[in-house]
RNA sequence: GGGCGAUUAGCUCAAUUGGCAGAGCAUCCGGUUUACACCCGGAAGGUUGUAAGUUCGAGUCUUACAUCGCCCACCA
């Protein structure tokens, strides 16, 4: 049904005002639930990745959003049933975290307040904060079905990560027991290897003697002192002549005087340092497994929370760094240190706390990953899922092909605790483990305190949100997903673990496509920073210029996997696009004249310019399509608004003026059907980048549906591509590019109108009779065409393209030395073009090999650049002498 | 130590199987042309990081090097 165009078109689109009410309006329709597609759609569905439930809204977020939803929208548009499923993830050590500074801030602490006192806090802060990312999302323009949002701790979700647990257990890959780990002192918990960052820092390198039993010393190097104290053999490399004698001999550890054995192992690196290497398997990966081949012991000096332990002996109590001074001190006293040298090393810190990381023994939960990882290798291997850009594959393999069990647990108290519980069985309170839903039957039972990796949840969220582990209505319709949309950052985190939950629990992989985005930084390459002062805030410029120019410029201003600067300029120039696209509309919709055209005129009747326009538009829509099969949306909306901006508004709106001010009913309606298509066209084309203004702009034309968002995605019509047409159409348009330099030249008023004329040709012969396009663009009134043998006029400037000149008569104002020198211009440029294009043709090699559609444009191109050097020499001939 | 990316106009970035290097911002000149001054018309600005190679032809493919950035890795 063809709906009238809505009348009295304000003069600008007010975003402040409409995005509010064109969002109620989508979500109020049910417009962004898959059930507004008809029932047998083919569906398309993106996970959304969960923001923080505590986070508030930053650029990245902004990236993901527009990203997601442009993908969204393009699919629903294409008659998907299109489900974006929303949600948050509850981030266990971050919100944790935020909760503890909160407690702290008020003069308590989790410890203080106890467990479920913490519980409830942290669920009242989720409350309190939870809701803010959702809206922020929501003023964004996400289309999402927020009927199906979910929370990772929800009690669907949480019922399917216990069931993922215990059936991994029961798999028999889930295990638990003592392992050498990444302890983070500050929160008390371990941290997975993926959550340890390392940077170079500057510290100490601090030399000094073991001493030995026959009364020699070892020279030893270390960046950490303290863990002298959990020494438990000095290791030196077999080959080494300086201390080969010494191997099986006694040691003694400085201060503590524990006996330790010196050991030969060819790990030891003979010229590092000093050679010899103290060994500490209780807190130094490395060691622990040099520990593990000659059987030494493993000693843990520290306490949970980096303080020293009994073992440290007199050190007991301290703080690590402390002991560290204490010890060198008291080493320094007993003659046995060396000197100490500044050093640069790799220093791990927590991705989250910032503190530095100690590698402690404890005793954790981990899951047997190298099972599920192969078939994580094998699904991208054959193709089940694609990563675009491609060559993060090759990250991806390295990462699975080398993967470590994964450390689940988490001594933490906000996630998933953990469904374990223990009975103490021969004064081993662990004797006893039961792992499943519920307490198992039987007195004594504890139940595990630890939660699970946040992460672990993550993995499952493409299929937990739709309902697994029951075979839901949902699940069986949505799943698998199509496109998982990330940022590269998570790949291993995230992307990873869900193509390896997602093979082993429903045997699919969870998504065809991983489509990851690169990081948006700001100017100059910097990471965006709060402490830097130059994050954009995505808020406060939704605020200044609406949601639609941040989208745009979101996704214009990179390419897939790359990451972008963001350059603040963009989002005015996107913001004034915004505002060209709806003051087109206006013109168009102000000339409507209360009709209501739709459908194109039959082709025999159309001129020459929109011939053109529709050519133009149809080989954008092409171009567009092929750009969104291989995921270029940027370069798609560049190309769009090129082709609005530099060829619809300028050139085609321009000239269809001449039929709308003075043209017959006939010719109007001709015209006006025309631009409706164009701009009816380009409005869909554009939706997906920036919905709000285009929603609201189409109401403003006359129109086959009730909103936008439902509206068919363009479709290019190759009957409407034609090259001839585009060829006329750019060399007359290359005429009034030259016709109106000329007249700024020959400051002719720009208001002033001026005749034309030329010899009559087949090529004048057409333009005369488009002779519009002239009088529109460069106020060129008429184009009288002359006989060949007539003298061309006197007093007359001249612009050549190729083997046209039109001679425009400026009575008086012609100065011909001018002209002369204007011309002779023109004819050193030509004549540098064609000796280009001459050499190439006269390259027998390109000739024979280049291809032939090559060959044939450049002889075109020749021949064109002849004619009008021709031109321009009888010219210079009878003007200059 | 491995791997990846980047290097194009003053700045931020494009360039679809190799085929005359393009935008925005900034700069300069000119404009109150009845959709838009949130605008219009023009101009200038590049040996595509360096050096070789493949090719009729290279920003694009190959190799080396340089600078910057990221990821992975057990050197005290």
């Amino acid at each position: 049904m063809v709906r009238s165009a809505k009348t009295d078109m304000p003069r600008n689109f007010d975003f402040v005002e409409a995005e509010p009410r064109i969002y109620s309006f989508w979500a109020e329709r049910g417009y962004f639930k898959p059930e507004a597609a008809p029932a047998d759609a083919e569906p398309f569905v993106i996970s959304m990745p969960p923001p923080n439930v505590t986070g508030s809204l930053h650029i990245g977020h902004a990236l993901f959003t527009a990203l997601e939803d442009l993908m969204i929208r393009y699919e629903r548009m294409r008659g998907k049933a299109t489900l974006w499923l929303p949600g948050t993830d509850h981030a266990g050590i971050a919100t944790q975290l935020q909760v503890e500074n909160m407690l702290r801030e008020e003069g308590s602490s989790r410890e203080e307040i106890g467990y479920e006192e913490f519980l409830h806090r942290t669920w009242q802060w989720k409350e309190e904060h939870g809701g803010e990312i959702i809206s922020q999302l929501q003023r964004l323009g996400a289309s999402c079905d927020w009927d199906r949002e979910r929370f990772t701790l929800d009690e669907g979700l949480s019922r399917a990560v216990l069931q993922a647990f215990i059936t991994l257990w029961e798999q028999g890959l889930v295990y638990r027991g003592p392992r050498l780990v990444n302890w983070s002192p500050g929160l008390k918990t371990a941290v997975s290897d993926l959550e340890v960052e390392s940077s170079e820092e500057e510290v100490t390198l601090y030399y000094f003697r073991y001493p030995v039993e026959s009364g020699e010393h070892l020279p030893v190097a270390t960046t950490r002192p303290e863990t002298i104290l959990g020494d438990m053999a000095v290791a030196v490399h077999p080959a080494d002549e300086r201390y080969r004698h010494l191997i099986g001999k006694r040691a003694y550890v400085p201060i503590l005087k524990r006996e330790i054995p010196v050991i030969g192992d060819e790990y030891v690196d003979m010229d590092f340092g000093t050679g010899a290497l103290k060994v500490t398997p209780g807190h130094d990966f490395d060691d622990y497994a040099l520990g593990q081949r000659h059987g030494l012991g493993i000693l843990n000096i520290l306490n949970m929370d980096a303080s020293m332990n009994a073992n440290a002996g007199k050190y007991a109590g301290l703080d690590r760094y402390e002991c560290r001074e204490r010890l060198w001190a008291d080493m320094q006293a007993a003659g046995l240190t060396i000197k100490t040298e500044p050093y640069t090393t790799r220093i791990p810190r927590s991705q989250r706390g910032g503190e530095v990381v100690e590698p402690m023994m404890s005793t954790q939960w981990y899951l047997r990953i190298q099972p599920l990882a192969d078939k994580a290798i094998a699904a991208v291997r054959d193709g089940r899922v694609k990563i675009v850009p491609e060559r993060f594959e090759k990250v991806y393999f390295h990462w699975l092909e080398n993967i470590q069990d994964w450390c689940l647990s988490r001594q933490l108290w906000w996630g998933h605790r953990i469904p374990a519980w223990y009975r103490e069985n021969d004064g081993d309170p662990e004797g006893e483990i039961y792992v499943g839903m519920e307490a198992p039957a039987g007195d004594g039972w504890v139940m595990e305190q630890d939660v699970l990796d946040t992460w672990f949840s993550s993995g499952l969220w493409p299929f937990s949100t739709l309902g697994w582990p029951q075979d839901s209505a949902d699940l069986k319709r949505f799943y698998p997903t199509q496109v998982m949309e990330t940022g590269h950052d998570i790949l291993f985190f995230w992307v990873a673990r869900m193509i390896m939950m997602g093979l082993w629990f429903t045997g699919e992989a969870p998504f065809h496509t991983v489509y990851l985005h690169g990081l948006v930084r700001a100017e100059g390459g910097k990471k965006f920073s709060k402490t830097l002062g130059n994050a954009v805030d995505p808020l406060t410029v939704v605020d200044r210029l609406g949601a639609d120019p941040l989208r745009f410029t979101l996704i214009t201003s990179g390419t897939p996997g790359n990451d972008c600067h963001l350059d603040e300029t963009r989002l005015d120039h996107s913001f004034r696009f915004i505002n060209k696209v709806w003051q087109m509309t206006a013109f168009i919709n102000m000339n409507l004249d209360g009709e209501r055209p739709l459908g194109l005129p039959p082709q025999a009747e159309l001129d020459l310019p929109a011939r053109w326009i529709l050519s133009r538009l149809h080989r954008l829509i092409a171009n567009a399509q092929y750009l969104f099969d291989i995921y270029q949306y940027g370069e798609a909306g560049n190309q769009i608004l090129a082709f609005m901006w530099d060829e619809f508004a300028p050139f085609y709106l321009e000239i269809s003026k001449e039929a709308l001010y003075q043209g017959s009913a006939a010719e109007k309606d001709r015209v006006r059907r025309v631009l409706v298509h164009v701009q009816d066209q380009c409005l869909r084309l554009l939706h997906p980048f920036m919905p709000f203004m285009t929603e609201e702009a189409w109401a403003y034309l006359p129109r086959d549906g009730e909103a936008l968002i439902l509206a068919d995605w363009p479709q290019a019509d190759s009957g409407l591509i034609d090259d001839d047409v585009e060829a006329r159409m750019s060399g007359y348009l290359e005429l009034v590019r030259e016709t109106r330099n000329t007249r700024g030249e020959y400051k002719v008023d720009p208001g002033r109108r001026i005749r034309a004329l030329a010899h009559d040709r087949a090529g004048t012969r057409d333009l005369a009779a488009n002779v519009h396009i002239l009088r529109r663009l460069c106020n060129v009134d008429e184009l009288r065409l002359m006989p060949l043998d007539e003298a061309e006029p006197a007093n007359s400037a001249s612009v050549v393209v190729g083997d046209v000149t039109l001679y425009l008569p400026l009575e008086g104002m012609l100065d011909i030395a001018a002209e002369c020198q204007r011309l002779a211009d023109e004819e050193a440029k030509l004549n540098g073009q064609i000796e280009r294009a001459a050499k190439m043709l006269a390259n027998r090699n390109f000739v024979e090999r280049a291809r032939p559609d090559v060959v044939q444009r450049e002889r075109d191109r020749h021949a064109e650049l002849e004619a009008a050097a021709a031109q321009i020499k009888e010219r210079l001939a009878s003007l200059c002498g």
